[in-house]
DNA sequence: GATGAATGAGAGTTCATTCAT
DNA sequence: CATGAATGAACTCTCATTCAT
């Protein structure tokens, strides 16, 4: 009994993933606007119909999708892998998991911007779970640094969001260049490297 | 005769740019796909059939909106005011006229981020026209800086990338913040000092 | 289950009847250009959306209509009840089916005509499958009676065509003066006998 | 004065002309509801805005078109030609002259024919001024050669009517049919023999 | 009188959503 | 719960008509 609730639970679950990775796929490419339920059901191997069992409408679609990639799909859960990082560590980590997470996904990371700068609920829960406690950790890093005088004094505010910022700008770049660049993900070390260098160097006391 | 045909000519140069005006501000709030030709239409104060006798379709207007945009809106016009300036000012009149644009057009500059890299034409006329140059006018620089001797040796190509980069992500930042963050127009002195900083000295020679 | 998917296949073909049979009987009395889907929807009893789930679009609608009265309409199967008839019967019973069928049909068969002679493809289709055989027939038939000594030698191909002209050319008529005519369908037993005396006693020998 | 007043209506007349010319070309091979002003005007060789100077609007020009072709353009003058002509050439060059007129107007015919049979005004009158006046002729010349005893008794109402439907009849199949046919204009003198030839020994007395 | 840009009513078509099966 | 045919609101686009030049 209670294992075939669960079980129904778990296809529901399983049943709501394979929406929105359908949602997901369809609305990068061709954008939320110009997508049509039916390319979404087509997409997820089910009829038009269905969606509606599980979504309320076409826009509680984008809306569950967009939070669920906020919250669980791989764009904050650096943290866990940047724990107790030393200060060199943590800079070629950070900037290697994002720049190959971002190349990896750049449509959807742009329909995602794209989507929540247009919502301001959207973009206040996107700056409040996301890029906030992101900043927040590069903040407090840089103030370490400083304190430590590893770091000249530098506005800690402004450094961590232009840190943020190339993170961002890069992988926008390589979406628009695409192989017609050495930002390919050949070389995805070597850029690393480069940037992790410029910017250590950059806060570096001379 | 001829001041007849000319003031004619005129008028639906003026006519066609009153329309891409309109079509900007409402595609770059509500998204291309979710824009209506009748919100145009209003939005430039014509009737609805009056955009079809200067547009083909409504993509045709997207695509001479981007075009127009890419070509002569002050996206790539940087190169004059950047002309024979000497290292430090460099960095500075392009970080700071760069950044003041995109603050000013965050929106418009998004919405053509996404429409650009989702058509492949126009995503090569833009690599090739703006931001080809934009990156080869720095990559000489760079490359200037390190025979110079004033610059270590670096990879131009990624750190060329990484600057327009941080500019890029930097002004996409600032929308998802808003007002929230030390990243306001208020402080674009600041930001850009910082940012020229950390660039100028994570490249300088150790 | 196979049950099942047989009475949807049936549903399926009776819509489409429904809506070729309203798309007729508004195409014939409007004319194809002037008839609007919405016409043709609220004859069928249907939502405009409806149309366009059995029909790509309002000229897939026309081609299907024109192409299912060629080919099952009872346009020509009229060889069913001529076969192995003796010489007056055969001229008689081609004269009164047609007629009759004609003045049933006016408005379609001149809205049929129209259209056809407009297409290229449909007219190739309309005179190799439908007025082709019917020539076809009466040739035969002719050169029957001809070889049979009943007839007097005349050119088949002109003379079958002149039959069925006259067919065509009558039920025009009948439709021009309406009921003010002795083109009636009132009198068509008397209007078969005269056509049929005028060809038998037209081809007879002397 | 009078020679300027003269002049003026003059140009308005060839104007008028010009106008219809168009129309008449264009309705033909496109049909009435899918030409369009500008089409017309483009094929005149005028501004749009000039059309709406001679016709009050698109439903006038076709109906002064139709009623231009049924009163003045060679499709009832026949009867000028017909006068005190015997027996045998009577028939003869009705047949030759009106079907060489149709084969080299079988657009503009069938395109007329579907008009004036979906306007109740213009029926009445194409049958009142054209075919009605054709009939009464036909009659005329039946009952003549029926009382000299040329002919045998017949319904000259339905014979009248089976000619003039010949000929209507004749002219749409040889548009079917197009080349493929030996109803084609090379055989025109082949065509009016035979079936001059069926309609007088078919109305002959035995 | 000639013109063609401007217009909006209205056409064809799409598609989110519903609901009977 | 899964489905997809039915639907009409809303969209894109056309085109007859007007009118300032």
């Amino acid at each position: 009994m209670t294992t075939r609730i669960k079980r129904k639970e778990h296809l529901t679950k399983t049943r709501r993933k394979q929406i929105l990775r359908a949602a997901l796929s369809i609305f990068s490419t061709r954008g939320y606007g110009e997508s049509t339920m039916a390319d979404v059901a087509a997409e997820a191997g089910v009829g038009v119909g269905t969606l509606y069992n599980y979504y309320k409408n076409k826009r509680d679609l984008l809306i569950s999708l967009v939070q669920k990639l906020l919250i669980s799909e791989g764009l904050i859960n650096i943290f866990d892998k940047m724990a107790d990082q030393s200060s060199r560590d943590f800079m070629d980590s950070l900037l290697e998991e994002r720049l190959e997470f971002g190349f990896d996904n750049v449509q959807t990371i742009l329909f995602l911007f794209f989507e929540i700068q247009r919502d301001t609920k959207l973009r206040h829960q996107y700056v409040q779970d996301v890029v906030g406690p992101l900043l927040a950790r590069i903040e407090e890093y840089i103030r370490l640094q400083i304190k430590r005088g590893d770091c000249r004094k530098v506005d800690e505010r402004i450094i961590s969001r232009a840190m943020v910022g190339t993170i961002i700008g890069s992988i926008i770049l390589y979406r628009l260049e695409q192989h017609s660049s050495p930002f390919a993900k050949a070389h995805l070390k070597k850029i690393t490297h480069e940037l992790s260098s410029l910017f250590m160097s950059g806060l570096e006391r001379k």
